[in-house]
DNA sequence: TAACAATTACGTATTTATACCTTTTAGATT
DNA sequence: AATCTAAAAGGTATAAATACGTAATTGTTA
């Protein structure tokens, strides 16, 4: 028995190509096509496929969204995602949504004969030149980050300490300071940052990377 | 001309079999070897070598610190990690220290060779197996970070507005609720996380996931 | 039914943080 | 020489958060 793979992708053309290769593979077949999120749920119904290969971007319905739906209908399903460079914004809100695998584009055959033989044993696949994308996105994200610090030196270094839980008055004797000129620090730092308190200046100060966690 | 590769890990076994490894490779030679962080650098100054292949733990000085103090001396060096599975936490931070590979200490000899051909030539070699590990952690982080939450859904509520920067009677409002009662819960939810004030609770939050970024 | 936890709420007091001000000094830039 | 910013510090005032109590619901569980 073959396992039943089904196509979701907007572009006709990358479908056909898609359906050639996986034609020419014995343990597979395809069982349907859709070129949009809306309709491949439809589909899903009627055709029970074992795999489905998922675009990310399509109109209606976006892959993740769909991918979402399909999985709380369907836990077994084994989803592959099929995404082009730069969408690696979402390569994590589809790991998170729960799918097998994910594959560029422009993967060769071998590639795609792989994630579809793992996926069904039951692992997972993810493309290596997708995977080192993201690493090195993840790698280059602290310094681009940070283009233009407005905070100097010593506002910084206040805002560690006000992270790791320490009062003005704690602060201030730390660092052999008046509380007043703490105050002033602190003050400025929201007004730099656009802060509205304390709280807020801690998620913006993690989310900067200005303090390790 | 060889591309002169250094061994660095604090087992002597482990090493030899590296080194001889490497020895059957027409294009590298193996340009020295060190059991420690320290001695790592030390002999780096004499040695010159184009490529490291350096273990994440070891007495002394652990590979990241090192790492990041050889690549500030010499910022072409090519540093590849050797680890183990259950070593994940290191990742981020080795990628970050700026290493260009990343190897698990079982790899076959082939992935050994191929990731030596690829950094030489720029590029960056991440083990696949290491990589779907990384992703698979990160999937499964949300649900397993949480094990034994202390906080009730009303709790962690607040604690998410507290977040998002609105003050006591700003929650209040928009939860139609007293500001006193406000005030219990928060500080119900100091006492059950055991922080001293917001700044350390938005931090608590983050850490255990209970907002997301 | 009794015990427990979650949610709601109030009183009182103190401590912290924030809002607007001004000022001095030192170092860097123009 | 003039200008600018960082860093230090103070006055005054209000707003917000924390500390330490108490207590009434409600729902669940033992």
């Amino acid at each position: 028995m073959k396992y039943r793979v089904m196509l979701v992708d907007d572009h006709k053309l990358f479908r056909k190509g898609l359906r050639m290769l996986i034609e020419t593979l014995s343990h597979f077949e395809v069982a349907g096509e859709a070129s949009d999120g809306v309709e491949f749920l439809h589909l899903l119904n009627q055709n029970k496929p074992d795999i489905v290969m998922l675009d990310i971007a399509m109109p209606e319905m976006d892959g993740i969204e769909a991918a979402r739906q399909a999985l709380v209908k369907y836990p077994d399903l084994k989803i592959i995602t099929l995404s082009m460079f730069g969408e690696q914004d979402y390569y994590f809100k589809m790991v998170d949504a729960g799918v097998k695998g994910f594959l560029l584009k422009n993967s060769d055959f071998a590639e795609v004969k792989m994630a579809l033989e793992t996926v069904v044993e039951g692992g997972n696949y993810f493309s290596r030149e997708l995977l080192m994308n993201l690493v090195n996105s993840l790698k280059n994200a602290p310094e681009e980050m940070t283009p233009d610090s407005p905070l100097s030196d010593r506002e910084k270094e206040i805002i560690l300490l006000i992270c790791k839980g320490m009062s003005t008055q704690e602060i201030a004797d730390s660092l052999c300071l008046s509380k007043r000129t703490v105050d002033s620090h602190r003050a400025n730092i929201l007004l730099k940052t656009g802060c509205r308190n304390t709280a807020s200046l801690v998620v913006y100060a993690i989310k900067e990377k200005l303090v390790e966690m």
